[in-house]
DNA sequence: ACGGGTAACACC
DNA sequence: TGGTGTTAC
């Protein structure tokens, strides 16, 4: 039967979750009497009172920030409680964050879908439980809203009237919405109720941004901060994007938003909206190109993608330069303790989440005072990964040396006369990737297998490292614009890009099929302001290979057979 | 060349 | 693939 509009079949629920100065609601937990305290966590001490890395909002009234120094911190809020982040060996700790994190996110995943976006972030799903909530107990049938979803705020509801409460009480109720506000209503009593958990189980309070997708999600949680929440309707997705500054969207506050502004003279996500997807597929190469088309009018098919572990660890530390690293002898020693902490965090998955992660990575940062190339750029490499300290520390060290024979290139190795090598480490990092799940019986001889032990079936994964050749890799031009960084990628793309569909299609206001069978081709003929609700709307089908990003609008959509 | 230490991801 | 660059917190 033909619906006369698409209603808000497809319409999703999506909540971003984000701790409030997370590091240091971890501390003030631990020390009470710092809560409420104008408090910044802080590493490495030593240098002008070391880097903050996460700054309390009592603080923040001073003007303290992120990546200020200690220093720079007591003199505009002499007050200010600074802790230092733990160390060991050698290096800054975040596990007991780390671990915070797991505790907030085992809460958060109750409701639906639930993916961790960082160590303080997570994606929520929640079209299912608002939809069954919307169907048994929909909010204009609930007597008693809690106080914590009435202080949400409701983009677009007039927030200066002096009766607010009333006012979200009175959105969150009405019978009269929108099928996609009452969603959005009651995604919104989830999201508070989760919050409230959070802060009875853990103590720690949190933000939280709720609209259709991913993308407004995560713009709507940072509005109001701390402890709040935030509501985007469909209907004010417009008027929230137009007057915001591009830098604003996530991915557009480095290089590609610098571009967007020097490049085509775009400050805000509504100027945007005047290139065509031709245009800025022409520019930015087809994917990046069809995503700032969708950013300008809040289209994000992304989905939530439920998962509550990392994908991949690491740890590294940085050798800024007086300090850097000279003698292989000391990169060995840093290397072991690198790997000691990787090692002792891969036992820790493997025990708690039964995973074994398959790649170890090296990474370097250097400088060399010879001649010419001496920019060039430390190369990765990575090997298969084998279980136990001892063998992660052999196996790194190995990288770290083919890795410098190539970055020293068959060049002379020293200055002549002088007591340096020629070189410097500023930086070194191992990481541990291509997690997988393993069979639960064959945990339990993994976990009493050890460095010592040569029969241990995970510690045979790797083939002689020493064979690791400096064969790879054409050198990298170091990068000053965006746009001179992809020149080659864009013009590559533009062999490919050839963008859609002819000019009659069929152009009409009812349809006779479902939503997720319209042909991408079809969408594009149909009236501008239904093609947007419609790819708004509806769902993401999954799909192999897609970049993140989506390269095209129809990889929203499932092609139909005959089209 | 102190914005640290980690992460995820796009692209070749 | 593995390796490099970008972005974010």
């Amino acid at each position: 039967m033909p619906v006369s509009r698409p209603e808000s079949l497809g319409a999703r629920v999506i909540a971003h979750v984000d701790m409030d100065c997370f590091y240091v609601q971890v501390e003030q937990r631990k020390q009470p009497h710092l809560s409420g305290q104008p408090t910044a966590v802080v590493q490495y001490n030593s240098w002008k009172g070391g880097g903050l890395i996460a700054v309390s909002y009592e603080a923040r009234k001073y003007g303290v920030k992120r990546s200020m120094r200690g220093d720079e911190a007591k003199q505009v809020c002499p007050q200010i409680q600074l802790v230092k982040v733990p160390v060991s060996r050698g290096k800054a700790d975040l596990c007991i964050y780390r671990n915070a994190g797991s505790e907030v996110v085992s809460i958060l995943s109750r409701k639906g879908r639930c993916e961790r976006a960082s160590i303080d972030e997570v994606y929520l799903d929640l079209t299912d439980a608002s939809e069954a909530m919307l169907a048994e107990t929909p909010p204009e049938s609930v007597e008693i809203i809690d106080e914590e979803a009435l202080k949400s705020h409701i983009l677009g509801l007039n927030e200066d009237g002096s009766n607010l409460k009333e006012n979200v009480r009175e959105w969150l109720r009405r019978s009269e919405a929108d099928h996609r506000d009452k969603l959005l209503a009651c995604g919104a009593l989830i999201v508070a109720e989760l919050r409230m958990q959070v802060l009875k189980e853990t103590e720690f309070t949190c933000s939280a941004g709720i609209a259709h997708n991913k993308m407004l999600a995560k713009l709507a949680s940072g509005m109001n901060k701390p402890a709040q929440q935030t509501v985007v309707p469909f209907v004010s997705v417009k008027g929230l994007l137009e007057p915001l500054p591009i830098k604003k969207m996530k991915q557009l506050g480095g290089k590609l938003g610098s571009s967007l502004q020097i490049d085509l003279g775009v400050n805000t996500v509504g100027e945007l909206l005047q290139f065509s997807e031709e245009k800025l597929q022409e520019r930015y190469g087809i994917n990046t190109g069809t995503w700032l088309w969708n950013v300008a009018r809040g289209i994000c098919g992304e989905e939530v993608e439920g998962r509550l572990l990392p994908k991949s660890h690491g740890s590294g530390k940085t050798f800024p330069g007086p300090r850097a690293l000279k003698t292989i002898a000391s990169v060995e020693h840093w290397l072991n303790e690198l790997c000691e902490e990787l090692s002792e965090r891969l036992h820790s998955d493997l025990d708690q989440n039964k995973r074994i992660a398959r790649t170890l990575t090296l990474h370097a940062r250097a400088f060399k005072f010879s001649d010419t190339d001496s920019h060039k750029k430390f190369p990765s490499k990575s090997c298969p990964l084998r279980y136990g300290a001892t063998k992660i520390q052999e196996d790194a060290l190995n990288l770290f040396q083919a890795g410098l024979r190539e970055y020293l290139g068959s060049h002379r190795i020293k200055t002549q006369g002088s007591q340096h090598n020629g070189w410097g480490i500023t930086g070194l990092s191992v990481s541990a990737s291509k997690i997988v799940a393993i069979p639960s019986d064959t945990c339990e001889a993994m976990q009493s297998a050890d460095d010592k032990d040569p029969n241990c079936s995970f510690s045979n994964q790797a083939q002689d490292v020493q064979e690791i050749s400096a064969l790879s890799s054409p050198g990298f031009q170091s990068t000053s614009s965006y746009s001179e960084l992809h020149e080659a990628d864009v013009r590559k793309e533009n062999l490919f890009g050839t963008s859609t569909l002819g000019q009659n299609g069929p152009r009409r206001d009812t349809w006779d099929y479902k939503i997720d069978e319209i042909d991408p081709s079809v969408v594009n003929e149909l009236p501008p302001e239904i093609q947007e609700e419609l790819r708004y709307l509806v769902r993401p089908q999954k799909r192999a290979n897609i970049p993140k990003r989506g390269s095209s609008i129809a990889h929203y959509f499932l092609p139909t057979k005959n089209s």
